[in-house]
RNA sequence: CGGGGUGUAGCUUAGUCUGGUAGAGCGCCUGGUUUGGGACCAGGAGGUCGUAGGUUCGAAUCCUAUCGCCCCGACCA
């Protein structure tokens, strides 16, 4: 048990001006948090015990599926990361560590980073460590520290430089027991974020800069959410929106027969979909074709989409490309021959077609019969496009970004579109990192092969944060059991008194039996101020011990859920206490 | 990195447009009265007005630069 007076919990009647919404506002004024600076905080006493109780249950769902702990450090020698496979990708978020005579006689790079995650490092060690199938599988994880040059950290611990993540790391000898290893995690992910009174919802995702095969984050639905996820209901469908598809186009689909001869008329000034759209030309933007020009590995490629959809950035990464970006107007123009706002896809109007890697076409353009593009030069626009007599397509795929009340692709209902907080997020892996650093198996035939991997996060400090997040109201946080701080708050409202300090102890010693974790507030504050503390820091149950009660024998008992407060005689304290401990902690 | 905001006491802020040398609430300290939902009275401490230049007799206020922080977008646990 603890002592208010004796521990530290500055809590705040005002929030701080940088604080924005619920979760970060609560976190300062219940005095869990404090800030260094952007995307920096310090967890005082109270936020750290949170901490270490979310860590704890994640280590209790990890040991359960097999994961073995271990601590790898978190300055890592650059050389891992340049050797790895995904160095180019992963240097932008990647702080270096400048220390004194650092680069010395070598590179500009520096000696040390500070590890974002740490496939660099574990996949290395396990590669000297295990050569036998016999060995295998191995899930090792850790918890701890990881740190990341976010580019716009925000909402405390929501996106912060610093921030405390468990990583598990899976090697296996087969695809069957790396997808097995992926299921143990996601099991245990999901009793992790059950466990912390999270509603999560897993959802498809995309691999980014990971690599591998497939993928699933846990999400937490919130407005305040980085990530859109794309559901239906009926079909039980779930994606990041990064990810997912929609059953717009038919597989079935027949192409439209060509309508007529590809003619040019005359546009001056027209730029956009809009100016197109618009009089006196009034071309629908679901009958234009939009023409993306994207730079891959430094070599131009064309995207197609129809003039009403958006390109999904990410779903570029299956066309193999290392990196990505739009290509400037300064790029663009000596292959296309044209501006932006001008370009097209037709065959024979692109100047240099040999310079281009490709021109990849979303399936939605089928939906397109008697188009209009842009014919590379200025002023012009070209109608009566057909998809599959006008246009030199390298390859088909889904690029476009899915909108809410498109059909869902089993059921056909339409999907709906919701914001939500990523939390946790798993990945086969297959071989990237395996092959790349030699991590290699000898089977019972004596061949070799590379182990199959798969990684594990946990964003922990996120979590804490997400569970403010969901589970609050107007007077402060509301704990959920398990990851409450203490679990038990005894409130004396007369420190000074001998026979109500007695009680107070009393009472925290049954609770405390009973297997809960206490916090007495014995502090010499008037009553008001130690019931609106109690609400703001939100532990679940509330004993209160004052005068009033002590002449009549009662305590009074309260959970933060309930408006109602129960009077109890002190005589059946620790029965009724023991009951109420263990009636939370079965239905947590 | 682009766009938008903002920086005044530990916290929340007024004052900035229209220049005249900084004010309040909370918190803190002292004394007293109080004591079951953020008490009251009296007294007190605490501010290079983010920083550096400039304009001016005079700058929190106007100009320039710079830094921090917050929000929106691309990236991520």
């Amino acid at each position: 048990m603890k002592f208010w007076s004796q521990t530290f919990i500055p809590t705040l009647k005002e929030s701080p001006a940088d604080a924005e919404i619920a979760s970060h506002k609560l976190l300062l004024r219940a005095g869990l948090v404090r800030k260094l600076g952007g995307g920096l905080y310090t967890f005082m006493p109270a936020g750290l015990r949170v901490v270490q109780k979310i860590s704890q249950l994640c280590r209790e769902e990890m040991d359960r599926e097999g994961g073995i702990e271990m601590a790898m450090p978190f300055i890592h020698p650059v050389d891992n990361w340049q050797e790895g496979p995904r160095w180019a990708a992963a240097r932008e978020i990647m702080y270096r560590v400048d220390h004194a005579g650092a680069g010395k006689g070598r590179s500009k790079e520096p000696e040390f980073v500070l590890g974002p995650t740490h496939e660099e490092v574990i996949t290395p060690l396990v590669k000297s460590e295990i050569t036998s199938y016999r060995d295998l599988p191995k899930n090792f994880y850790q918890i701890g520290p990881k740190f990341r040059n976010e580019i716009r950290p925000r909402y405390g611990l929501m996106r912060a430089r610093e921030f405390i993540m468990k990583d598990a790391y899976s090697f296996d000898a087969t695809d069957e027991g790396a997808t097995e290893s992926y299921h143990k995690m996601k099991r245990a992910y999901a009793a992790f974020f059950l466990r912390c009174g999270l509603k999560t919802i897993a959802v498809e995702a995309d691999t980014g800069v990971m690599g591998g095969s497939f993928s699933h984050e846990f999400m937490v639905p919130a407005p305040v959410g980085d990530d859109d996820i794309v559901y239906c209901d009926a079909s039980g469908y779930s994606a990041n929106r990064e990810k997912a598809t929609s059953g717009l186009v038919p597989k079935d689909f027949a192409d439209a027969a060509p309508s007529g001869a590809l003619e040019q008329f005359p546009t001056p000034g027209v730029v956009t979909i809009a100016a197109l759209a618009a009089a006196p030309y009034g071309v629908a933007a679901d009958q234009q074709f939009k023409t993306l020009v994207y730079m891959g590995d430094g070599k131009p490629f064309l995207v197609i989409l129809r003039g009403c959809d958006d390109l999904e950035e990410a779903k570029l990464g299956a066309l193999g490309f290392q990196l990505w970006r739009q290509a400037t107007a300064e790029e663009i123009e000596p292959v296309l021959g044209a501006k932006p706002g001008s370009l097209g896809a037709i065959k024979g109007t692109i100047k240099n077609p040999s310079a281009l890697a490709g021109i990849f076409a979303d399936h939605a353009i089928h939906l397109i019969g008697n188009g209009t593009t842009g014919a590379n030069q200025e002023g012009c626009h070209v109608r009566h496009v057909n998809v599959v007599r006008d246009l030199a397509i390298t390859s088909w795929g889904d690029f476009r970004t899915v909108r809410a009340g498109e059909p869902d692709p089993k059921s056909g209902q339409p999907l709906q579109i919701a914001r939500a907080i990523e939390v946790g997020h798993i990945f086969k892996l297959g071989t990237k990192y395996s092959e790349k650093f030699g991590a290699v198996y000898t089977d019972d035939q004596k061949q070799s092969h590379p182990m199959i991997m798969g990684c594990y996060g946990i964003g922990i400090s996120r979590t804490l944060q997400a569970v403010v997040e969901q589970s609050n109201d107007a007077d402060g946080i509301i704990w959920p059991w398990f990851v409450a701080p203490w679990q038990v708050l005894v409130v004396n409202l007369d420190p000074a008194d001998a026979a109500a300090s007695a009680l107070c102890l009393q009472l925290a010693q049954a609770a405390e039996s009973a297997g809960a974790d206490v916090l007495i507030d014995d502090r010499a504050e008037r009553p008001g101020v130690k019931f609106k503390d109690a609400d703001l820091i939100g532990l679940p149950l509330r004993l209160t011990v004052g005068g009033r009660g002590l002449k009549e024998g009662i305590f009074e008992m309260k959970w933060r859920t309930a408006k109602e407060v129960s009077k109890v005689a002190i005589v059946d304290a620790a029965t009724v206490i023991t009951a109420a401990v263990r009636q939370a902690a079965g239905q947590a």
